[in-house]
Order: C-alpha cells, then sequence, then structure tokens
DNA sequence: CCCACTGGTTACAATGAGGTCACAATCGGT
DNA sequence: ACCGATTGTGACCTCATTGTAACCAGTGGG
C-alpha cells in the first residue's frame, strides 16, 4: 500500500511519514501542491493526504486534480476551527479529514478505515459462468451483460448450486437439500415451483427455458454458453 | 465525564481542577506520576490530562503506560517553547497539548473538543463518499451540497456505518450491533424506526429512497452516486 | 387403452419483514 | 423538578416470499 503525503510543515510531514512507515505502509513525500500532483502522477499511490493550507496550489485544488485522475481516496488535513474549508473540502470530494492535531493511532484508525472502504468497494466479485454472473452481496444474476435481476434468498441459493455444476445435470434430491437442507428431502413440489419461478425470472421465454432446463431423469442444468 | 488530571504544581492541579468541575466534569487528581496510574486504573477516567514535567515518572512515561492501557484521550502540558517535548508526546500517542499559561476557557473548549472526537474516533469510520457527506462533530449530514441537517446520535451512527460500506448492503444484524451494541440484538423494530426517523430527514420523498435504500433481505445500503 | 409417473401451471394460504402510526419512557439541559 | 428532544415499544397494514394443494399435459409400460 502506497501513500503520498503532502503538507508544507515538514515537522508535521516528517511525523506522519513516520507514522505510517512505521504501520508498514509506503510513504511518498510532497511539501507543496505541485510536488504533491506530480508525485501522484508518478507514484499512483493507494491514498492520498493533503494539508489544506499549502502556499502556492492549495490542497483544494490538489483535490479536485487528484478527483479528475481517478477515485483514489483522499484524506485532508485542517487547522482547528477551519469549518469552512472542511465544508468545502468534503464537497469536492475529500473521503475525511482530520483536525490537527492528531495522535498517529487516530491517523492510523482513520487510514486503515478509508483503504478498507476503497478496496470493499472494488472487491465486488462475482461468481460467474459463460453469460450467467451472480452477484451473491446483492442478490442479483445478470445474464448476457443485460439488467441486473433481483432474486430471493431461495432463488440465490438454487442458482449458485446450478452455476457450481454450469453446463452438467444436478440431481433433484440433491438441490432440495442443498437449498432447503435436510428439510424438504424428498418434496419435490417445493423444487418444482421455485425452478417454476425462477424461470419466470430469468428466461426470456419460460414455457421454452434456454438456461435453466430440465434434465431427465429427473434433475435440471444450467446452459451458460 | 470523569477526568484524571496529574500535575505536581497544586496550584494549577487545583485551578484546572475548579474549571473542569465548574463546566460539570467530574474530576479525580494525582500530583505525581505514580499517583496518576494509580488513579487511572481505579477510576478508568474518559479523558486524562498530564503535566509533562513531574518529580519521578515523567508525564512521558506515564502517557506511554495510559496508551498501552486503552484508548483514553490524552492531553499534554507543557511549559511554553519546549517545542520538542511536543513532538515526543504527540508520538508517544498524546491527543492534545496545551502550552502554559493557559485560560480556563481554553482548556474548556479543549478538553471539550478531543472528547468529542474520542467518541467520533471509535468508530473509525470515514466521513464523506459520494454526494454525502458527514460533520461528525457538530452532528451534520449534507447531501449533495445542501443545507446541512442535524443529526441526532444514533441517526449519526448509522449514517456512519452506512457511509463506511458507501453502496453495499449491510446486514440489519450488524448495524444494530454497531448502532445500540450487543443490547438491540435481535430488535429489528429498533432499526425500523431509526431508519424511517433517518429517512424523513434526509430524503426528499421518503416513500420512495433514493438514499438509504433497503437491501433485499435484511439490510439495507446508502446509494451515493 | 389405461394408468402411474413426472414435470409444468395456477391458485391460494401462511409466514415474515418492512413501513407507519401512536404513545410511553428516558435523557439532557435549564 | 420541569420541559422538549430523543429514543423505545407495541400495534397495525402491506407486500414479498414461501409453502401447499389441485389440476393439466406428456410419456412409457402393461
Amino acid at each position: 500500500m502506497k501513500i503520498l503525503v503532502a503538507d508544507d510543515d515538514l515537522d508535521l510531514l516528517g511525523l506522519v511519514a513516520y507514522s505510517l512507515s512505521q504501520a508498514g505502509y509506503l510513504v511518498v513525500k510532497a511539501s507543496d501542491g505541485p510536488g504533491a500532483l506530480a508525485m501522484f502522477d508518478a507514484e499512483a499511490p493507494n491514498l492520498v493526504i493533503l494539508d489544506i493550507n499549502m502556499p502556492g496550489t492549495s490542497g483544494f485544488e490538489v483535490c479536485t486534480a487528484i478527483r479528475a485522475r481517478g477515485d483514489v481516496p483522499v484524506m485532508m488535513l485542517t487547522a482547528r476551527g477551519e469549518e469552512q474549508d472542511l465544508v468545502r473540502a468534503l464537497e469536492l470530494g475529500a473521503d475525511d479529514y482530520l483536525t490537527k492535531p492528531f495522535s498517529p493511532k487516530t491517523l492510523l484508525a482513520r487510514v486503515k478505515a478509508l483503504l478498507r472502504r476503497a478496496s470493499a468497494d472494488r472487491a465486488q466479485a462475482p461468481v460467474a459462468a459463460g453469460r450467467v454472473s451472480l452477484d451473491l452481496e446483492n442478490h442479483h444474476v445478470r445474464i448476457a451483460g443485460g439488467e441486473p435481476i433481483a432474486l430471493t434468498k431461495l432463488e440465490l441459493r438454487l442458482l449458485q448450486m446450478l452455476l457450481a455444476q454450469a453446463g452438467r445435470a444436478v440431481n433433484s434430491d440433491r438441490l432440495l437439500v442443498q437449498v432447503w437442507g435436510h428439510r424438504g428431502s424428498g418434496d419435490r413440489q417445493l423444487l418444482k415451483q421455485l425452478v417454476h419461478r425462477l424461470r419466470h425470472k430469468i428466461e426470456a421465454n419460460p414455457a421454452v427455458p434456454q438456461l435453466l432446463q430440465t434434465a431427465p431423469p429427473s434433475g435440471y442444468k444450467l446452459v451458460v454458453d
């Protein structure tokens, strides 16, 4: 993880850089606005910490420029009681701020939180096979790049099971156990219903299923190519 | 709120203690390092004010010891012009400092700010994402540059939690624990109400939420883009 | 041809979760 | 102790989800 710190107060800059590097982060420093932007372009950091009050190009301008380049999280440093600076910074797209003076512990906590959120935003790893991709977190399927379709809990589970064996037939009894637990074992009606409902959501023509096909004897398969 | 004050100058100690108790804080006193630590363990204060120059165990050592015990905010008192002391204090994890002499008014302002900040820090969440920016100190939200909206304690906490996972669904149970502690665990009604009240504050049309959306099954998410 | 079997379809009941309202309890500041 | 703001609690409505039953069509074997 690489962090860019920009501050014209060299003591503070050193302190911040020290704390961060002690915590295992790679730190690049800049002491004015233009320098910060140059560093940003050269080093492509994962996070930027900006002092608002810098001679020449202010933190605001740097923040705006960085926002224009991508979605790297930005934390602003502000002197106590500069309320309006704060508001402006947040409006410019800063993600967090710290009021000076602050403890290294606070700094680290906020940095960690910010990085965590940023990585969480990108993660969103869908489970996919062929033209079917499942978003487990948001309970969505997307078919061949179409609109996301909302799924219920059971529908999601069923699709997940079929997707894991994409293209191959899965036995009905196995599905019953996997989706409902041992409870519905033997109750074909439950599965019948669920398949029916799911087809109505994901098939263009539910009467002639292209995706969720019946696989005799007694099973279903997901056709994904 | 309980505050531990440690200073070997008994006049100053008395003055500080008096000012704080006048302001409604509960004050416990100590006049040397070991005494301060003993008091700290016995009283579990919410904030510690430490003189750096104390005979025997110095303020630095006490600060280190307190830091090792938890995350109680520490304010250091220092004589004018002891800049290097200051840097060292901040490195040891002190959260703020005051240069002697100081007025009771200044003291109170800083103490208040510190306590407020400390409570905000515990959540360790960033404060802005997309068009939603939180002002933790003043309990305000601002939506897309609009007027600041006043929030209650719980509303702020909820928003903070959602903001930390901006754009992603957050499970109801997790929210319950984060906002109320383990107490309300399982009590969906609390969350239901809080969401309802918050929506009435921040949504243009609370019946069709654009920001604070329900994420079935059993969760909410903050849409920020 | 009849019948048992399987899967699809329709209809409806049961359940549970969220939204809303009203009001009680509690908190915080004067 | 008092007052208003905040928070907690219960009741009720609505709707989505899920479970259950009944009926239909196709199939294959006796």
